[in-house]
DNA sequence: CACCTAGAATGACGATCCGTCAACTTTTCA
DNA sequence: TGAAAAGTTGACGGATCGTCATTCTAGGTG
């Protein structure tokens, strides 16, 4: 869409390189304290029950350190949106190195998502949230920045895997159409469903295996749509679905999250 | 997906029967008075420059009569996605008679939404705060309930066109597979399209015609993959989407958001 | 016409929360 | 060691929220 890098090999060092020195490597140490903290505020009591004079208090630093690491309380919650996205992008760097034909690479992104969404349903929101103009406008440059460059590497990794069907044969890109929007495609397809998903699974509507099946129907759906090869009229999408979920399941189920049943955990 | 009214047909009344009190007439009248206000100023000043002194100063009513009608500032800004979702219904209702097979029917639904979005990045962007957690634990249960039901709604028009292919015999319904499934599926795509790219359009990026040409190819892949007939490959949709346009253009375009380009008002 | 009452409107007020800053403590380095 | 630099603190000013005692008004009653 917008200029992307030319090269096709995402980059798996972070959006920002952490300092070695003792002094920052310590400072990372303890916003990523902090930032712990909030999401456990923000699970027990809310997007609303989220202060900073509160998170200050229940933190080892005082109000005045706080504003030293996060510019303003929505930049709090974009700092937890940098958060999942750094977690989403190496739940996708292993996801694409599935052993399986592209397009099960492609549909084991669209699962580390899906998974994500469902075991980290806080961060998730965070995600949403700061997509918000109210968090937005308030959210430090820099900090936007970092979350702008993180989607746009995670964006490159459905690139990748779209230009890997297209170089196998499996896929073949229609004149007029480009790779950009492809991905861009997927991505919309996988942020509308899991963004009207997880509001729901908070509100305890919808049985825990409805969101997965829906999500593989979807995209079901756009890969046919995309002619991408094998369509699913020939291939047990389904049982590669569980089998993605069997390689990668360890990877995120971490049991912090409340609104998860034990059961779901386990299944994830 | 959740229960749905069994009827396919669905009801064209507003969602809150407006009482024919004279006294109860005017109270909505200046309510929508309000939300006009509220949405100027949104639109001047972005969601951090809504307040309710502010809001208040500027109407002809006091604080304390705002709180009247709204329960909290954030319940503002779920009335306006309330308001969002009647028009949007409006739309959907004029979209579901469009003149064509019932594929491009429903094309007229993804058109219907996606110029809303662009004709109202502000009201759109309100649509999307209001679906976020710190502004749905302050709103009034009420009007929460409201904007569920005129959702429901709007999936029930989805659903409607989709059992229409089902009759008309140019769409197939897979064995395990639902209505709800399918209707819920277009939302998703066409929420998560235009929910990325509003951001984008208020931060000038992306020219006014990448948004509907991906939009256009997002639908197409989503259709061809359910195996609606006709195809893309057998049919010029994008002379259907401009016909649309044409045929239902003149009812989006208001001329109130500054964001707008004249050129893009001209051409919606 | 004077009076009364229910309900609406007002804006001053207390409370909450945000973000800052001058004073103070710790670390670094010459 | 000592001074400069960097980091920390919590009290404070300001902004905004939401409430409520008071005031106002429309409509009915004797």
């Amino acid at each position: 869409m917008t200029d992307v890098q030319s090269s096709l090999t995402p980059a798996a060092a972070p959006a920002v390189a952490p300092s070695s020195t003792p002094r920052s490597k310590a400072r990372q140490q303890r916003e990523q304290q902090l930032l712990e903290l909030a999401q456990q505020v923000l699970r027990q009591d809310g997007f609303t029950g989220l202060t900073m004079d509160r998170l200050a208090s229940l933190s080892d630093v005082s109000k005045g350190t706080l504003y030293n690491h996060f510019s303003s309380k929505e930049d709090v919650l974009t700092a937890l949106s940098v958060d999942s996205l750094q977690r989403l992008l190496q739940l996708f760097q292993h996801a694409s190195t599935f052993s399986g034909h592209s397009r099960e690479r492609a549909l084991a992104l669209h699962h580390a998502y899906h998974k994500f969404s469902a075991a980290e349903p806080t961060l998730f929101l965070c995600l949403l949230s700061a997509a918000t103009p109210g968090v937005m406008e308030k959210s430090s440059p820099a900090r936007l920045q970092q979350r702008q460059q993180l989607e746009m590497q995670l964006l490159q990794y459905c690139q990748l895997v779209l230009s890997e069907a297209l170089a196998d044969g499996s896929l073949q890109l229609p004149v007029g159409v480009s790779l950009e929007q492809w991905s861009f495609i997927n991505w919309a397809l996988a942020f509308g469903c899991n963004a009207l998903f997880v509001p729901l699974r908070q509100l305890g509507l919808f049985a825990d295996l409805a969101a997965p099946q829906v999500n593989l129907h979807s995209i079901n759906l756009l890969f046919d749509g995309m002619g991408w090869l094998p369509l699913s009229s020939g291939w047990d999408y389904q049982q590669s679905w569980q089998q993605i979920g069997q390689t990668f399941g360890s990877q995120i189920a971490d049991g912090t999250d409340p609104l998860l049943s034990p059961r779901e955990q386990e299944q994830a």
